[in-house]
DNA sequence: AGTATACGTCAGTGTTGTTGACATTCCAAC
DNA sequence: GTTGGAATGTCAACAACACTGACGTATACT
């Protein structure tokens, strides 16, 4: 749909997918596409006390274990007493540790319990699984144009924050 | 499929993009993505006295004006108590006005009036901004990638509405 | 000693989601 | 035509989760 027919030289031709329709049905696509990015963890964690802001938590300790509060709170985008509210449940329902730092004492370093692995595990799984029908239905090369574009629109601080994680990770 | 890069013709090789840690990569960037996604609009929308909630309303409105509460409801997939809290906000602020049916007077039929159609422009010119320049940077074949992945993403009714919406526009 | 940093907490507020109860309207069975 | 159920929309109360602001404590740095 984007260029097949665009056999022309001229340039104008080529940014038909500029149009303000086309960014509206990305944009469209983002939001609807979004819910169902939610949707399956939202529902193992409706029946428990959790919600989407412990998945978020549970996420990101579990992919940079030993991570202090406050890289967490940049990674995450919220205030600290937000961040704190769901901590505080999951460091008591035994999900997460909180270690104090040994070479500052002022940091605290968090784990995931085995506890906390188990549900990561299961949230993880739920939502690896709608990503990986979709990847695999779209193939190897609009996964790679969905990231490109996703990178794109990130804020320069968050592509920082996704593109550490991404290194660590791999 | 015709992926230039793969180089070997073994099919186990194009599905290195299906791992785990891909698929992981994937959940994050659509998580820091959305960030961006939301930024623009949220910013606008914190000075009033409205949110997120009221910005979706307001894009659908002038998407599909005419539209019934309970049509609302479906795209939206709120409750319509949640929903009715938001359009009385606009209703009384006059930027959405709602007509009762004439076929069936238990539907309300929604409409922008001109100040809610500015507010829309203000906030979709905004979001609008950063999807071109993300599309731009990334070009046309990742735009269609990843408009391809996002629908795959969807729940199927989602993806209904996604189509019927993306028809009526084009 | 004095300042800055990291973390936790209390109190208050706003948005947005939920459930429950209720009014109005339509339609179909009686 | 009347009645009862289904559909549509509204009002009220409550929960989750974000925010700001202020404060306290422990530790680090200079």
């Amino acid at each position: 749909m984007s260029d097949g027919r665009s056999t022309s030289a001229y340039s104008g031709e080529n940014l038909l997918f500029l149009t303000d329709e086309q960014l509206r049905q990305g944009i469209e696509a983002m939001f609807f596409a979004y819910r169902g990015f939610t949707a399956d963890p939202d529902r193992i964690l409706a029946d428990m006390a959790y919600g989407r802001a412990h998945h978020r938590a549970i996420h990101f300790i579990h992919r940079a274990p030993g991570t202090t509060v406050n890289n967490l709170l940049n990674i995450l985008g919220v205030t600290k007493q937000s961040l704190n509210r769901v901590l505080r449940t999951l460091i008591a329902q035994g999900l997460v540790i909180s270690k104090v730092g040994k070479v500052d004492k002022r940091e605290r370093h968090l784990f995931l319990t085995d506890e906390g692995s188990r549900l990561e595990q299961t949230l993880s799984d739920a939502q690896r699984a709608r990503m990986r029908s979709a990847f695999r239905d779209a193939g190897p090369e609009a996964v790679a144009g969905f990231r490109t574009v996703l990178e794109a629109m990130m804020d320069t601080e968050m592509q920082r924050a996704y593109t550490r994680l991404k290194e660590t990770g791999a």
